[in-house]
DNA sequence: TTGATTAATGAATTTCATTCATAATTATGC
DNA sequence: GCATAATTATGAATGAAATTCATTAATCAA
C-alpha cells in the first residue's frame, strides 16, 4: 500500500535523478530506495523509473505519482503549520545571526517565504560582527545561529544544513588556470580576497594556507559580487562556496578550481538554545532551510 | 511522523465517532488504534480526540487533520485512476448482478460516480432472476455478482462488503408491535410479503421459518416501496435490511423489530472471476462500494 | 582492458506497528 | 448505591515489513 514514505522517495528521485544520490536525500541506504521502487511498481504494476544508463529516468507513471506528492506532502506542511496555531506556540521572534556572509544568498528567499507562513513571529536578521554568537543565544538577543560547527554544549542544539564545497575563484586568464586543483603553495604570492572577517573564520587559511605555513596578502570587501569584481579584475583570488559563484561561473566571469585533492568542505549548521529548537516555527524554518537548499543549491551533501 | 494510515484512522474516528467501530471499519485492533493515537498527539504535543463519555469527539487539531486526510486519500485515489490509465487496463465491461433487490437503493448513487470516473467502462445491470447467478461469471455474460456467499471455488474470489441486520418490518399498530424482539412462531399467522424470489433466496424463511417448520402465506412486489405500502396497509408484514427501511421508520410509516434474540443478519459478497478482480476498475468499483456504503447506510458491519 | 560509479538482489537484521492480555474508566440497569 | 457491560488506555510480546549489509550486475570513462 502507497505510504507517504514512497511520496517523499519519489521527490527526491526527481530533484537528484538518481537512486543513490535520492538515497542520501532522504537518509536511507540506496538498497532502501531500490527495495521501495520495487515496491511501488509491483503494488501498481506499472514501472516509475527507467534506467538511463548510469542514472535513471521517471516514467510517465513516476511523474505523476510526483505530482501527487507534491500536493499531497505540501497539504501537509500547510496543515501541520494549522495544528501549529492551534497549539498557539505561534508567536515570538526569529532573529538569525550569519556567521557565513554568502549565506545571504540562499536565505533571503527562504526568509520571504518564511513571513508568509508566519506573520505573527518578529522576523530579523542580527548585524555585524560577532566574535561568539553562541552567546548571543544564551543572552536571547538572538535566536539562530548559522556557520559552522561548534564545540558541543548540553544547551544549545546544533541542527546539521547541509556540507558544501569550497573553491577556489580565479580570473579566467589567470596564470593558474591550467591547473585542475590548487595546492596550498600556489597561493603562496597571490591576494586573497575575503568578507572582513579575521583570519579565523576563514576555512582556506584555517585548513589549509596557516598548517602549511603560507600567509598570503589579504584584502577584503563585504559583497558576494564585490569580491567576484575584484577576482575577474585581476586583483586577487578568493575562496567561496561552490553554490555561490555558480552563476558567474557558468557566464564565464570567472573561472572556479578545487582546492587540495579531497577537496575543501565545510559543515554549515543551525544553532539554537534547546528550548528554542521546539517551537513548531523553528521546526518549521529549519526544515525548509534544507528542503530548498537541497533543491536549489547545486553540490551540496547531506550532512549526519 | 504522519503517514497516511494515521490518516485514515482519523476518517474512520470521525465516520464512527468510537475508536472500538474505527478500528473494525480500518480491519484493525481498538488497541491499536489507540496505540495510534497516542502516536499522533505526540508528535504534534496535541489532543486530537477528547473523550465524550464513552464515546470520542474529536478536537480542533483533530478536525483540522480529517480535512487534511480527506483531501489527500481523495487525491491519491485520484492518481491512482489515472495511474490504471496510464496501465491502458481501462476499458471493458462491468455487468452487475443483484441477487439482493434491496441493494438497488445504495448501488445507484456508487453507479453514477463509478461511470464519471471511468467513462470508457461499459456499466450495465444484468436484469431477471437467475438461479446460478455465479454461471453468468464464467459465461462472460456478467462480471459482478452482488449477494451472500457462494461456495468456495478455485476460479472465483468473493469480495466481503459488510454485514447487515434483516428486520421484522410491520404496520405501526400491529398487533405485534410491543413486542421488543419477534421469534418464528409470530409469523405463523402472518401474510409474508416479499420480493418476488424463490424461497431459498428468503433468509427468513430459510434460517428462521423454514427450521421451525412454520410457512405463512407469502405475497411478492417487485419494489421496496411497494412492499412497505403493503405493509403499511396491513396487507402483512416484511423482513428487509435495517438501511433499507430507515427512511419509512423515522416517518413512523412502518416499524421494525428484531427477528430472534441475536437479531437475524446477513453478509453481502460481490462475486466476480478471479482474474476479473484484479482490473483497477473493477478494484475501483468494489473499495468504492465499502466506502461509500460504511459512510452512508446505518449499522452496518465489516465482515471477515 | 581496468577502475569507478550506480543500480539491483537476497539474506540478515532491526525497527516498529500490531496484537494480546489486562487495567482503568465510564455508563447503565437494578 | 453496586454490579455489569461497554469502552478506552497501557505495557509487554509478537510478527511483519522496512532497512541495512554484502554482493552481483551493469554502465561509463580513461
Amino acid at each position: 500500500m502507497l505510504e507517504l514514505r514512497h511520496l517523499r522517495t519519489l521527490i527526491a528521485l526527481r530533484e537528484t535523478g538518481s537512486v543513490s544520490r535520492a538515497a542520501k536525500r532522504v537518509h536511507l541506504t540506496q538498497s532502501a530506495l531500490s527495495h521501495q521502487i520495487k515496491g511501488i511498481q509491483a503494488h501498481y504494476g506499472l514501472p516509475v523509473i527507467q534506467r538511463q544508463g548510469q542514472s535513471i529516468k521517471l516514467t510517465d507513471a513516476g511523474k505523476r505519482l510526483v505530482f501527487l506528492a507534491e500536493k499531497v506532502l505540501e497539504e501537509i506542511q500547510v496543515a501541520e503549520r494549522d495544528l501549529a496555531k492551534i497549539s498557539q506556540q505561534t508567536s515570538g521572534s526569529l532573529r538569525i545571526v550569519l556567521e557565513c556572509h554568502t549565506c545571504f544568498d540562499w536565505l533571503m528567499p527562504i526568509m520571504n517565504v518564511f513571513r508568509q507562513h508566519w506573520p505573527e513571529v518578529e522576523l530579523d536578521l542580527v548585524s555585524g560582527f560577532h566574535s561568539d554568537p553562541i552567546k548571543l543565544l544564551e543572552d536571547g538577543s538572538a535566536d539562530v545561529v548559522i556557520g559552522s560547527e561548534h564545540k558541543r554544549r548540553r544547551d544549545i542544539t546544533h541542527h546539521p544544513l547541509f556540507r558544501f564545497e569550497i573553491l577556489a575563484v580565479l580570473a579566467p586568464e589567470h596564470a593558474l588556470h591550467r591547473k585542475r586543483i590548487l595546492q596550498a603553495d600556489n597561493f603562496a604570492d597571490e591576494t586573497l580576497i575575503t568578507y572582513p572577517v579575521p583570519e579565523d573564520r576563514i576555512d582556506l587559511i584555517l585548513k589549509v594556507l596557516k598548517p602549511n605555513g603560507i600567509h598570503p596578502k589579504r584584502r577584503t570587501a563585504e559583497l558576494t559580487v564585490a569580491i567576484l569584481q575584484l577576482v575577474a579584475s585581476r586583483r586577487g583570488v578568493a575562496a567561496l562556496p561552490s553554490w555561490g559563484i555558480k552563476n558567474y561561473i557558468d557566464h564565464d566571469y570567472v573561472i572556479a578550481r578545487r582546492i587540495g585533492n579531497g577537496g575543501l568542505w565545510s559543515d554549515l549548521y543551525a544553532s539554537t538554545l534547546r528550548e528554542t529548537a521546539s517551537r513548531p516555527y523553528v521546526r518549521d524554518f529549519l526544515s525548509t532551510i534544507k528542503k530548498t537548499c537541497f533543491a536549489t543549491l547545486e553540490g551540496i551533501v547531506p550532512l549526519k
